[in-house]
DNA sequence: TTTGATTGGGTAAACGGTTTCCGACAGGAA
DNA sequence: TTCCTGTCGGAAACCGTTTACCCAATCAAA
């Protein structure tokens, strides 16, 4: 009843049936040229052993694994994204409807992802990537582009037009932050960006100018730090912009988690965010709802991004043209209360964290 | 040069050197009867083609697939453990090492986990399961066992003898937060607690229970609530518990989440965290460090979980008794802020509830 | 020189599916 | 009856490995 590994193969339920095991895999393939009955027959046994494909066999036959793959970057010692568990659960669910797998890596160093890559490509052990944390000028992308092996982009490079990705608009979301900052009478707001070789800490930047030019506010660089995505960055590019002569009144965060560690210096310096200083993040994630006080921000749902991305992956492994699978999502405005009128002028801060510090 | 899809075969690399695909195999395999000259001319070959062999083709042959599972339990609409990215991050490296790969799935419901790893056996897709979110009778593994499916769990269920699992000592380390809290001069102490299906959370009211009565403390009932694992969860309990006459004057809460949402409620309510109340959370989340006042907490290395349960999962599928494979890890205090001698009775603290309610 | 053991490596059968090719049979038209 | 067409399903090749089996050559011992 079991082949010679303990597994119900197609070969027992040909021979329970009485038939070939071409047959048996026809029908299971929806061929037409299969009698009612048969099919019938075939089925019923097919219910009654339990049988299931091996997808093993399938794919080594087929060339195609209907699995999907994603390599996390990863930091030295600790530091996964925390987004990626949401992208993920986005991922996967879509694949669960697509009867298809994902397969998860992680990579320390820019080489290593490159290695992974490459080797589960040979070893044929996925038929596409889903790429994250886009660079602005991607090696991921030069090298999947030269092998024409199938993926799709979570962010854009600075060349977008020849392969598919999903992203969201983030300068036109920084411009209305902007926006928004200035309509609440902000007169002088700092950036605290984060490292120029990912690509959308570029765009957001570049949204925050823009945003500044259209409200007739100068562009002052002294007011844009770059630091890495994490609350200590966010603590040292805050104290950065609030230790100018001029300080600003809004600080406009490109994560959440930079914008976390800007509330708890302004705390630490006795400031009222949102009263003293506005701060503004980036990300949406559920804990900056919980944070003193709770975290304005803009939202992009990670886990339909995922589930989008699969998809279009799944298109693009089909033959569809990769440049056909390009999509720009919005963010939107998640208004709690860590922003406001400024209470105070540059120059009153200014001289009261003088005598604080 | 390559085989009829593309790429680089066995086959290609016994035709360049001249000799069977069969010694090839041999050679890369490390069998000894190959002659040293003749194994060096086709490693040669092996690296100017790049050949990788096919992991489909080798498992279907080997019937071993080199690839682990594990699905992800995640809540109807939003909501997968944040902790997960981290715990993923550490089975991935450790498999890096091990030249296997994960494979990732989430499932939304208690039947819905079951028939997905009921798909990934039959599929033959993995070699075995890391179970995460270990409920006190857990059908996952009653159904592992029946199929004689190799496992690892990240928790215990009641009857922890058979298989094998990596713990925390959940009991052992609420223990000595009573105590700690004890130590500060505490009397009532309340306890946030989760889920009664899910096995650390009885775990750790177990602890609590015994470290109060070490501690020559009363054991309350009206003390402890179950909440979902949220931040919505830990507002929620911690006004129960803060709504009571005698309020306890603090919270140990059973994770992270429940904590800071408990954090926010006591802000709400003009009380100073870590003065008229202490709160203790577990899970040592790196945002904890950023709220305000920074987070006390007990910590495991979710990372270093990963790569031992992935390591303890190898033996397991290489035929080691399960039963050897069992581990119980400590966790350790992280003192931060949100802890302290009690400013407040008991007493105290109701009337001014009473007052701002 | 014959024998027996050893070494090196070729041959071919799996592994479990999919798919091409082809033949048997039935039914309808001539 | 003969021929043609269409339907159904069997046989076998193939996907890219691993490995059991076998044979040839070499060499030491008898």
């Amino acid at each position: 009843m079991t082949g010679s590994r303990g597994s119900v193969t197609i070969e027992d339920v040909a021979r329970h049936v009485g038939v070939a095991k071409g047959t048996v895999s026809r029908v299971l393939n929806n061929y037409t040229d299969i009698s009612s009955e048969t099919r019938e027959r075939i089925l019923k046994a097919v219910k009654e052993l339990g049988y299931q494909p091996s997808s093993t066999a399938r794919s080594l036959k087929r060339g195609r694994q209907d699995t999907l793959g994603i390599v996390m970057p990863v930091g030295r010692g600790r530091g996964v994204d925390p987004f990626l568990s949401e992208f993920i659960d986005g991922i996967a669910r879509a694949l669960d409807d697509l009867d298809r797998d994902l397969l998860v890596t992680t990579a320390h160093s820019g080489r290593h992802m490159l290695e992974t890559h490459e080797r589960l490509i040979a070893r044929r052990k996925v038929d596409g990537f889903i790429l994250t944390r886009t660079e602005v000028n991607d090696p991921r992308i030069e090298f999947l582009q030269a092998r024409r092996f199938p993926f799709v982009a979570h962010g854009r490079t600075s060349d977008p037009s020849t392969y598919a990705w999903y992203d969201i608009d983030n300068e036109e979301t920084f411009v209305s932050g902007v926006k928004h900052i200035a309509a609440l009478g902000h007169r002088r707001i700092g950036l605290v960006g984060g490292p120029r070789d990912l690509n959308f800490a570029c765009q957001r930047r570049a949204g925050y100018r823009r945003g500044l030019e259209l409200c007739g506010l100068e562009v002052d660089p002294a007011l844009e730090v770059e630091e890495p995505l994490t609350e200590v960055g966010g603590v040292e590019g805050a104290r950065r912009l609030l230790g100018l002569h001029m300080p600003p009144t809004a600080l406009f965060c490109v994560t959440d988690a930079l914008a976390i560690g800007a509330m708890r210096l302004c705390r630490d310096l006795g400031l009222r965010v949102g009263e003293d200083v506005t701060i503004i993040g980036y990300d949406g994630l559920p804990v900056g709802a919980y944070v003193d006080p709770p975290l304005t921000t803009f939202s992009q749902s990670t886990q339909s991004a995922g589930g989008q991305i699969a998809r279009m992956l799944i298109d693009v492994i089909e033959g569809t043209e990769p440049a056909q699978r390009q999509k720009l999502a919005q963010a939107e405005l998640i208004r709690r209360a860590s922003d406001g009128p400024p209470a105070k002028t540059p120059e009153e801060l200014n001289q009261v964290l003088r005598r604080s510090v």
